[in-house]
DNA sequence: CATCATCCGTAGCCATTGCTACATTTGTTT
DNA sequence: AAACAAATGTAGCAATGGCTACGGATGATG
């Protein structure tokens, strides 16, 4: 009489290991934007952008140069590298890609603006698709 | 020439404050369903659900029952105090709604199981709204 | 070139959520 | 009742992401 709940830990753990790259993506699409936007990307223009104070991103920004997604040195502007910059565009490709739908699906503009910002890290392959198909189909 | 990139803080902070509730639902949810289905809820039935260890279950529950949505004693099995139902209740529906929409638009089930798992936190009250409708249309 | 505001780094705090190792309690089996 | 196995608690570590306070670096202004 074993397994008799079923086993709920795949979701689970996946959900865990995306929370993970959670905070990697939303760095470097940040630098991409705030570099598009105004020409570069400050400690100070990433601390106003996520609403943090300058320390916590510091920190953080120091991590994602470790794992070689940032350039950084000492009170120059954050840069992406190669593997930063492909990680930023396919993090954008997909934050559209919801933003889009979740307005295709009759949410308001600021609703899906803040409900996307979170989504978005959750969202697999298959739904990604899912939701292109939808967007597709409306067009 | 100030303010040239668009404020977007709001999104991340209510992203930021969404996160922190995340662990309480999916906590107060699976309780509710590990009762439901064999009776009770022990620590280590929430450890193998959540796939951790059961230390970090039991830390986890101390906080949640000095929160008032868990009833736990020493040794003893894990209920949920009329504040844990409550939003157990919701979580629940919440995270059911959101399953039925990514398998109605086309995800296979276990996708949609691993997605729906963490999308379901950061759906506000307008997506879950949306959701809802689309599932009636389909229907 | 001196001053000053702004930017950024560092020190050190807290909370959360993972873990292993070990101790204790509980309930079952001799 | 003793022994044992299973469940739970506790101690203590690490990584992450918040914060304030403070100090050094940088660049603009005078
Ligand atoms: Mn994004
Ligand atoms: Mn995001
Ligand atoms: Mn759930
Ligand atoms: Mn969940």
């Amino acid at each position: 009489m074993k397994d008799k709940v079923k086993a709920r830990s795949v979701p689970f753990s996946q959900t865990r290991s995306r929370h993970a790259s959670e905070t990697a993506e939303d760095y470097v699409e940040a630098v991409m934007e705030l570099i598009e936007e105004k020409g570069e990307c400050r400690v100070l223009d990433l601390a106003r952008y996520f609403n943090v104070s300058h320390v916590t991103v510091s920190r953080i920004v120091k991590r994602l140069h470790d794992e070689k997604l940032l350039i950084s040195s000492p009170y120059k502007p954050v840069r992406l590298t190669d593997a930063g910059a492909k990680l930023a565009k396919r993090a954008k490709e997909r934050h559209a890609i919801v933003l889009d739908f979740l307005i295709a699906l009759g949410v308001d503009k600021a609703n899906a603006e803040i409900d996307s910002e979170g989504i978005e890290h959750y969202v697999g392959s298959k739904t990604l698709t899912a939701m292109k198909r939808f967007l597709k189909s409306q067009k």
